[in-house]
DNA sequence: GTCTATAGCAGGATAGAC
DNA sequence: GTCTATCCTGCTATAGAC
């Protein structure tokens, strides 16, 4: 493994642990066993690590992801299990993680990012779409929001985690979008068993 | 106005802006007009100051849930407030952007966060309590990890809007979310019409 | 490619005058 | 109570040898 891989992966567990800002050039090099020398060698400095290692975990988790969404199976099935993913919840989500951070307002640290929200809330729309088109949720439902509501459960189940210092929350909060989606979609099957 | 609360104040402002790791005392001794001395003379160092500051913004936070959850009106009517509140989403939530930071780790700053979201998952929670017990709301529906699920929305609303550089994002989850409650109601209500 | 040495600056806190 | 001066440390980056 090269000095640079190294320092990626170094780089790549920092960001997790610490987010940007307190990750340091000094800590990325100790952690990984490089020095000064091959980390300027290999990028012009702190952010350009940092990008290249947010693209990693980025296209890491968009295959996670993959295998949640492209299985045969129910629609709602598939809703669930992203729902329901075994979640180290007290570490958060290595990319939600850098949201309330000032980088990223820069966009090589927000591009890997928003890519991978973009990336999850369009599978998870496009399974909703699908859902209503076959007549399993009503069709007053938008899928971009139910999308955009069950991401944001699971980046606010990672807050709600840390703040109580409780992974339970995470739980709960994954549990009861369940709840509500499941009656959105027993909503219509009633409706249409009623008509 | 004394030097204290022009301290405090703008920890305030400096906590919501750039959180604890970032707001430096020199920073809020420029933002504040008092110097090294009032500083160290009032707080003990920088985290007696965010400490103080926070536990005024959960006060305030507290007071204005109490304004959405107070008034009568239905439940729905209430929940459907909480989750429509207008909401700087840019500008992330003044305790939940914490939540990744390391300093959350310290009782002293967690304390005032966590504290928060107590009240507001206690109050969601009563008002799915008192709906269940109404049957507007299934039996078999849990009201803490309902409750849960939109406090996770709302906190997981700003990460997307701050990830995507979009206020639309927090409109869009939480729009999505009140569609899921509202369909816990409907199915509860369509299941007395049919029984 | 990789190393060590070092620069330049900001962070957080203390000392002691007024 | 409030001020300025100062200390020590760590951050990010550059220089230049090997």
């Amino acid at each position: 493994m090269s000095k640079r891989e190294d320092l990626v992966d170094a780089a790549k567990s920092l960001l997790w642990e610490r987010g940007y800002a307190a990750m340091s050039p000094r800590a990325v090099q100790r952690a990984s066993g490089a020095g000064q020398g091959s980390f300027y060698h290999h990028f012009t400095g702190k952010r350009d690590l940092a990008a290249t290692a947010l693209g990693d975990v980025a296209r890491e988790m968009e295959s996670a992801t993959d295998a949640i969404f492209n299985p045969g199976r129910s629609s709602l099935d598939k809703l669930s299990r992203y729902l329901t993913l075994p979640r180290d919840a007290l570490r958060g989500c290595r990319l939600g993680r850098l949201a309330h951070e000032a980088s990223i307002g820069e966009p090589l640290i927000r591009g890997p990012v928003r890519e991978y929200f973009a990336y999850v809330e369009a599978r998870a729309a496009a399974v909703l779409a699908g859902a209503v088109r076959d007549g399993e949720i009503a069709p007053e439902i938008n899928p971009g929001d139910i999308a955009a509501s069950l991401v944001a459960v699971v980046q606010g189940g990672y807050v709600l985690a840390r703040a109580h210092r409780d992974p339970e929350y995470m739980t709960r909060a994954t549990r009861g979008a369940l709840a509500m989606l499941s009656a959105l979609y027993q909503k219509s099957a009633q409706r249409g068993a009623g008509t």
